[in-house]
DNA sequence: TGAATACAGTATGTATACATTTTTTCAATT
DNA sequence: AATTGAAAAAATGTATACATACTGTATTCA
């Protein structure tokens, strides 16, 4: 008799290239611009090219890696213009998920599990003392809020391109929370932030969708702000992670 | 003494292998839901599965394949409300990018390039004749009209956003056009939909971002209106490149 | 008859050999 | 010293062999 369920399957040689190739990525091991060279990632991750190309591929989607001419890829660096648009792309899509969610109204057991993620979120910010590792919990429950949020707009199409917008580095709804405890008033941010998920949900249940559409676009430009603190506080980028992707000036 | 420019480069087995499968699903040569085996379309295309499988993946970003489990992938199917969320995530995202563009301004070059573009749709417009096929060249000339408006953004990220959103079959800008003269009345919604064109351009020379933002949702909202009447129209969804991928009832 | 199992066939995952293209190096010539 | 050219090195493109996992069928046993 074996497992009826596989627990967790043998993690692949492809999955191994790309959290392998991403993880060097982030970590500044390759310059912004520099080429990776499948040779070079075989050696150093013990896999072969195959899913070494495999990964690329899938890192050139996602937006960390361009294609080169005439072939291969390199690191891609991000302006700070840049990172502010990703965000505004992900904001304005999370306002068109939550406009949807907003207008064709949800059941109880999606609001429910919304507002308990929110009384979580509302406990672990009350009993916050800076310096504990208060963070891992709320970037948890955080991106479960914004998942749910996301969800709660009923299309595959939405959540996809969603996914898509916030994979790009410095985009997502957690990017700049590994930062907070770095910058002074970093617990205050957090909770006009939780503030703002109370006012989105209230708009959600009151399938007000002119309210929620610029509550969330502006939720969103917390990351924005977030960003420009992080530029100018040397000890912040460095927690940041990825932060050597970003380019001061180009 | 050789071509310093290389005018065409000779097509990759990758780009056969891409162009190749992605021309038969929409052809309709394989059902929604049904694998897509590697060695079925190396027989078919006469090329080796390593290309194979880079067309596969991309395909899968794209949105026509989705993986399969517990591995490989199939054709997908989308349904009417699935289509109506890409067109209006694509909406969406081209209302963003011309706000960006009101908002920062335009420079007079690429004014002039949009107004000449829809100066020449004008003109095609006027002397269309039913029968002739003025449609390739509509689509031509609308897709530039686009194109520049989202370029003006002046934001990559945007860009490429809205390239992925609108790649997704019946989400681009000229995704009906193609059955344009098989229902009632289609010159008149060209006619509409170039009336649009202009308000945006002006909106956007006026640099009135709260204008020209649903100015663009709504241009976008006439590809929702196509759509409706493709479906109720048998002998234009023969004309409808990948018809077959929509399911009426899933 | 029904269920379980062994096995063949087929699918994808992975590694690698070979082909082609691009880049680099270095020497020869102006 | 600069430039050109050819050869070498290195990179990616492509094909394919082998490994592994899945699927369906037939056979065997209760």
């Amino acid at each position: 008799m074996t497992d009826p369920i596989p627990f967790q399957r043998d993690q692949s040689q492809a999955d191994r290239a790309l959290l392998g190739i991403r993880d060097m990525v982030l970590r500044g091991e390759f310059k912004t611009g520099e080429r990776l060279p499948e040779l070079v990632l075989v050696d150093l991750l013990g896999v072969s090219r195959t899913p070494i190309r495999a990964a690329l591929q899938k890192l050139a989607e996602e937006g960390i890696l361009e294609a080169a001419q005439p072939a291969g890829y390199v690191v891609r660096g991000f302006s700070e213009a840049e990172i502010a648009d990703a965000i505004e792309v992900r904001g304005t899509l999370e306002a068109l998920a939550a406009r949807m969610a907003a207008e064709r109204g949800l059941r109880r057991p999606q609001l429910e599990a919304m507002a308990d993620c929110l009384d979580q979120l509302d406990e672990l910010l009350a009993e916050a003392v800076p310096g504990s590792d208060y963070l891992s919990q709320y970037s948890q429950l955080n991106g479960r809020f914004h998942q749910l949020m996301v969800e709660s707009s009923g299309s595959e199409i939405v959540v996809r391109a969603l996914a898509r917008a916030a994979a790009l580095p410095f985009a997502g709804h957690n990017a700049f929370v590994s930062i907070q405890g770095r910058i002074p008033g970093s617990l205050e941010i957090l909770k006009a932030a939780q503030r703002q998920h109370r006012e989105i949900l209230e708009a959600i249940e009151a399938r007000s969708s002119a309210r929620v559409e610029p509550l969330v676009k502006e939720h969103a430009r917390i990351a924005h702000k977030n960003l420009q603190l992080v530029l100018k506080n040397a000890e912040a980028m460095k927690n940041l992670p990825g932060s050597l992707l970003i380019r001061r000036r180009p």
